[in-house]
DNA sequence: AACGCAATGGGTATTTACACCCATTTTTAA
DNA sequence: TTAAAAATGGGTGTAAATACCCATTGCGTT
């Protein structure tokens, strides 16, 4: 790195003390980051922005008085240099359009590691944006009508097909292919045949190497 | 206060990175509370759990591998006197009901103070529950009915080895059994034989439901 | 119309798991 | 000190998994 690294001023908007309390920790361990302040709603952000100007901002979309969305407009209007970054718990479609359309920079779901969130910011700061999978320069270019095309590249695993999702489920439960195949009313050998793609999709070695792979993602679940 | 405090062992299991330093953080900062651990899946929890058993245990309903509910049903019946808190961002009747009957002590909402985080430990501590608005007596009652016939010490199964607990991880790793001879160095036969010694113990039937099994014990643990 | 792929089924062979039985040695606990 | 349990090893089976092949049917897509 050649370039010196400059003190970015950051505030928080975040109405879950816990979690506010994490993300002002995260922040003030590094370096390069200052934040200025950190409030629980949108009326104290607006409050707090007569006064302070940060950088970048980190806005929880849910936040009373002022939402996180209506408050990004809000900024866009009369503090055009401030960079949103909007928070969410949920990234479904609907947040990431409105956030998107509001003219937020980036896109931070609530589980987002360290890294990712530190990387965000210097990225915001650096280019005025940050993309991932969920939010991306083509959502930007729909939500609004701004124009810097990037090619996202395709990843496209091999995912399982639908019966072999169901002879998955029944292999974690215990079953043998015999005895999947009398569920399933189909032959044994098509149960060890979806058996063996499932394995050569997976990469797995052997069933207890599979059960892993099914808790992993979200095939199979463990009860009490 | 006439009473001196003691120290409490708390434990933590939250996936979201910044919630999970922000409680950590909050409760580090009380002189009487000591976070034993974090974890960020339930997976980890039970590893965790194996070596380390705090009095009081926050875990997120939404955790992964095995949620807080599962885990919570887990934890009764192993850890019997571990207090859980079941925290969750959401507070419908569903996951109110599934925590009460899963045996939770709590139910802490994540929007909750640090107060009101603070004073639902020291009252689950000093009197085995902690109830609000929303987490009531009657709905322990109601949703444990069925549970108060049921004995905790029943399902109490033999523990395993510690070369039998050797075998099983190196099972759980997918490894099969003249593999799991040449890394220990013993022959294939007693390998066989530990592995049928765990299968009686555990009552597991294959390797699938072994794999379930070591997971829910602690003895093998999902990464990534 | 041609192609890929999912879903179905089979043949043949080897390897592994799993179920019974057994023994020896050492360590641990009563 | 005696008995139980752990750790080691074996014999002999059957059932299952796994690894290679293979074909047919149907359903979409280009």
């Amino acid at each position: 790195m050649e370039k010196q690294q400059e003190t970015i001023q950051v505030g928080i908007a975040e109405d879950h003390p816990v979690y506010r309390r994490g993300l002002k920790n995260l922040l003030a361990s590094e370096k390069h980051l200052n934040v200025l302040f950190d409030v629980s709603n949108g009326s104290e952000l607006m409050e707090q922005l007569r006064y302070f100007q940060p950088q970048i901002l980190l806005i929880d979309v849910r936040i009373p008085f002022i939402d996180g969305i209506n408050a990004t407009k809000i900024i866009k209007q009369n503090y055009p240099n401030i960079c949103v970054i909007i928070n969410s718990s949920y990234c479904d479609e609907q947040t990431l359009h409105d956030a998107a359309a509001s003219g937020a920079r980036a896109f931070l779901s609530k589980k987002s590691e360290f890294t990712v969130i530190i990387d965000t910011i210097e990225n915001v700061y650096d280019l005025g944006y940050s993309f991932n999978d969920q939010f991306t320069p083509d959502l930007i270019t729909t939500c609004c009508e701004e124009n810097k095309k990037i090619t996202v590249g395709e990843v496209s695993a091999r995912s399982l097909s639908l019966r072999e999702i169901d002879v998955l489920k029944l292999i974690c439960d215990g079953l043998s292919s015999s005895q999947i195949a009398d569920v399933l009313y189909i032959s044994n050998r098509t149960v060890e045949n979806h058996r063996r793609s499932i394995f050569e999709k997976t990469k797995a070695k052997n069933m207890a190497d599979l059960t892993v792979y099914a808790i992993k993602t979200g095939y199979y679940s463990i009860q009490g």
